[in-house]
DNA sequence: CATACAGTTGTTACCGGTAACAATTTATAT
DNA sequence: ATATAAATTGTTACCGGTAACAACTGTATG
């Protein structure tokens, strides 16, 4: 019975097969005890018989209501976001709210370009994973009046209210375990340049400066890989010959290197030791352990969404900033 | 100048400022050529300084193009489907298409309602991850009457289109492979048991059988992870110690048993032979590296969203199947 | 100079839900 | 029985774009 023009099912349509006004239908959607009882079967087997669908978009239209938050990551093959976005959901599924991702590739202007197409869709919110906009966003932001929550960082001042951890401390403080372990030639490894990648060098930086120790760090602006990892070390030890240490921004990194040490005859950790970032799974199953700063993605992905719940409840904001907790893992990749 | 109840502005709020209507404005908007040369810049000043931000559920309404594409995949944290997103973003988003993403948990009834929810927010199509769809899946689809194509397989009939590898070929490939090397007592370790992972399994079973050999397979009802793999990988040297193979449903659990056999001694490949299947990026770095089956992850999403492009532009689907190459890494984990 | 025509702007109606209110029926109290 | 309240259903209007059509301008053409 399927003609060609069959739209999807309207309200209307199940409202006149069943004899009634779309109104007494929607009621009985919403809150079945608002229709009398021989109504609700009626129409529970109209809406079955039809396939009705509900539609959001008139809703959306009147009253700016759409049940979607925008979730907005650099990339979602990075595992740290695909952890993030977990948490949100996790968080988020239970409210019934939607989330709409999207993805930016680290670039502040696809950043703005994503930002407007989920507005026009009409999240109720977003959740950003930077901290430096342009103004065009700030501009876009305000005027939206929506509430915004931004994750990854704890330090910068937040356009409303920030989740993250202190990048620049959990960085330092590893710098200085691996001082502390006698190393005295540690070079960074870092890949693309983001606002947090910077912020771990500056931690890095001063844990070496205040040991009177030379930093060096090593980066490139192509995407972090394991092959990539596996480069960057080969330039390190071809730049300085001495180097004993690899801090790297993120465990891909770390584990390139690691495997490219073992590939080259470099014992780790008795000639160079090696840390990463984040505490992916992988570093606990890998001989050896690699040690590395883990960071509670998960967890801030679900403070995040547990936060614009309150929020969009009406909770005026408690704490502009939430900073959750890292810790070092030491693993078996830094020797004694 | 930002009273409280200031709500975000309208085309009506722009057109007040210039002293036209609201179509006018609307016209510009989508094409500049359509309005009088000195009103051009007015409008833009107007738009401009109100930041006007376009709302797309006023046409969703009356038209229902969302350009929007709603994506279903299992899980987000999988590797696999972040691969595949990122192809099928990657192809999309020069078209104006936004992605709509949400998961399941490789669970049928959630794959439900999440279907419901992408309908109900007026996605012009569908990607499917999954090829078993509930009856209810099956009726909304046909009412909804927006484009669908289902990835990642290639054998089970499609409700409209299909983009996939033959997975039940590839493991039986790969199987084959193994025991032209020598090995007898292969076992195969799965995690969740999903269609494609019966499909391996039959593929797998097939091979050993018509060589012979006695199939075993290992499973759990748990994700697969690396922890996961390690203790399957001793749950089949206790169950049978003359396990000479382990062929895992994907490179998570086969690099989680290689570690396990490094911590237990056993020789990689001399002792154990070991392959994995997706091929991602780790198992070319590690050591020794892990022989998988390489599967076209982010091509597959790239052509799910072409075809997806081709049908909303009124294309008729020209091949129901489209079945695409895999090819087997041999690596260095499964001897000679 | 009338007619045709392109260029520009305005008017009207519509998409499909639901809030707000009105109308009607049924139940309860006095 | 009558008034009053509660339960149920109906009516109207609205959200903000845009398609379709109308209206009006100015210019070109025979």
């Amino acid at each position: 019975m399927t003609t060609k023009k069959n739209k999807r099912p309207t309200l209307q349509h199940v409202a006149d097969k069943v004899g009634v006004t779309k109104m007494t239908v929607s009621r009985y959607l919403r809150d079945p005890k608002q229709v009398s009882e021989q109504l609700r079967s009626v129409i529970e087997s109209a809406v079955e018989e039809l396939g009705y669908i509900p539609n959001r978009a008139p809703d959306i239209l009147s009253n700016a209501k759409s049940h979607a938050i925008g979730v907005l990551v650099p990339s979602l093959t990075n595992q740290v976001f695909a952890e993030v976005i977990r948490g949100i959901e996790t968080e988020l599924e239970p409210s019934g709210y939607q989330t709409m991702l999207a993805h930016y590739g680290y670039s502040p202007l696809a950043e703005e370009s994503r930002i407007a197409t989920l507005l026009s869709y009409n999240v109720d919110g977003l959740i950003l994973s930077e901290s430096v906009h342009t103004e065009r966003v700030r501009k876009m932001l305000s005027v939206a009046g929506v509430p915004v929550i931004e994750i990854m960082d704890s330090v910068l001042p937040p356009l409303e209210q920030a989740i993250g951890i202190n990048n620049e401390a959990a960085a330092r403080d590893m710098t200085e375990l691996m001082i502390s372990k006698g190393r005295k030639h540690i070079v960074y490894l870092a890949a693309r340049m983001d606002e947090r990648t910077q912020q771990k060098i500056r931690g890095y930086e001063a844990a070496m400066l205040r040991a009177n120790l030379q930093p060096k760090s090593l980066q490139t602006v192509d995407a972090s890989s394991f092959t990539m990892g596996a480069k960057l070390l080969l330039d390190a030890i071809r730049e300085n010959p001495q180097t004993d240490g690899l801090f790297c921004t993120n465990d891909d990194l770390a584990i390139g290197a690691l495997y490219e040490c073992q590939r080259q005859g470099i014992a780790v950790p008795e000639q160079i030791s090696i840390a990463g970032f984040h505490g992916h799974d992988i570093t606990k199953a890998m001989i050896p352990r690699l040690a590395t700063v883990v960071t509670p993605r998960e967890e801030m992905g679900r403070q995040a969404a547990a936060q614009m719940m309150a929020r969009l409840n009406g909770a005026p904001i408690e704490q502009k900033i939430i900073e959750l907790p890292y810790y070092l893992e030491v693993g078996q990749s830094l020797g004694g």
